[in-house]
DNA sequence: GGTATTATTGTATTTTTTACAATATATTCG
DNA sequence: CGAATATATTGTAAAAAATACAATAATACC
């Protein structure tokens, strides 16, 4: 290597995971707690440095996975943060993204040095070392907008959800309130949701119908000049 | 530092910017002709490896002011690229911003090793290296987005501009066409579009009124809860 | 059968979007 | 100076979308 280039070869890179999920108490993030230094003993974002023979996005979901045991999630990268002192050994650019999982449908394994992992409600995030606060901020910001404009709220419900159930989602990530017939009626309008025919059992009240999200439906209308937007 | 970390801190990071500009013939990139190795000899986006010594942002800046001359411009950061091997001399993250410029207010120019700057119409960009190309798709598919939720369109234009050049912009990026006195109908609704009382002089035909854009009314206006959506 | 609990549905009103073309103001040219 | 040229500016009616609002339906449990 051109001995002017060395300087510029010294830096780490890591990626750090906002993974949201939803229950019927409301929007959760996971965060795991550190066995490694820096910061050992403390909860934070599934993140770790990457190792430079793997491209970014995979190096993204094999972080999640060794921490977690999470696979095949949706994931997005959503920004760098690259400030000088961020990172106690050294210059760590971190690339941050958010995964979006149905918690019912996963079982977290906390591994490598994560010891454990746990969900916390979104509004009961400790203090977090390194910029993770910043970033945790930031993806809220950005689920908020996108989950307006696209349709991954599915991605945080069952399968088979009741229109109840994405109407909460909605009213709780966006913490706003719809009126229920109008809500329905403008998600059923937009014709990517569909009945099953199935119903809810186990519930002490009237049953309701369980619906699905469609994606090959959504595909074929948003490639016309369709715009999702909530 | 601890023996293991050491192979991961032999990362280089660099940023890529994509300089947007509009005129009357249309929505253009600021590319630079390559003095230096790699890829010497090739138009680019003006993008370098950033020493590690300043923030990812403030190096950023000085990129682009560095290779154009250019200082104090809009700027955003899109997406981090990260393919193993996108850079022949060794492992190079890039970090992809884009930016926003008044073409008559600034004049480039190219230093370092930039030996030359153009603007190129956005239909016509040869073949760029890195993966140069694919990151301008991803600014350009963000900018389409971006400009229809945001006002960052006045960005591209001088201080005063006319309604109509203003619609020629947005039908220019977005690709479409616009109705007259729909257009002006919902763009003056806003409110944060202001009279001039300025008129269009040296034109051959009736001149048109001026107007400019107010930052001030549009943060009054979107702190509560309106959103800019064209 | 009655009660409790949640699910489901329609309509009238208001607001927003759309479609559409005639008039106004400047310059230039004969 | 009047005519021709070129672009700027403006309103209205119809359609579509968003909003506000409450009564009935289906199940479990007692």
């Amino acid at each position: 290597m051109d001995p002017n280039l060395i300087p510029f070869f010294k830096a780490a890179v890591s990626v750090d995971n906002v993974v949201f999920g939803f229950d019927q108490s409301g929007l959760k993030v996971l965060l795991i707690y550190r066995g490694a230094d820096p910061y050992r003993n403390c909860w934070a974002l599934p993140g770790d440095l990457i190792s430079l023979d793997s491209d970014l996005s995979s190096s993204a979901e094999k972080v999640l996975q060794d921490l977690t045991g999470l696979d095949k999630v949706y994931m997005e990268q959503i920004h760098t943060f690259g400030k000088v002192d961020r990172h106690p050994f050294g210059r760590v650019f971190t690339v941050a993204y958010f995964a979006l999982i149905k918690i019912e449908d996963y079982n977290i394994h906390p591994s490598s040095w994560a010891e454990e992992a746990a969900w916390f409600p979104i509004s009961e995030i400790p203090d977090l070392p390194f910029d993770h606060n910043e970033i945790l901020l930031f993806a809220k910001d950005q689920l908020n907008t996108k989950i307006r404009r696209q349709p991954i709220g599915f991605e945080l419900l069952p399968k088979y959800f009741t229109l109840t159930e994405l109407q909460k989602l909605y009213e709780s990530i966006l913490e706003t309130e719809f009126d229920v017939r109008n809500f329905r009626k403008k998600i059923l309008s937009m014709d990517f949701i569909t009945d099953t025919g199935l119903k809810q059992s186990c519930v002490t009240h009237r049953p309701a119908k369980l619906f699905k999200y469609n994606a090959k439906k959504y595909s074929k209308i948003s490639s016309s000049d369709f715009a999702f937007d909530l």
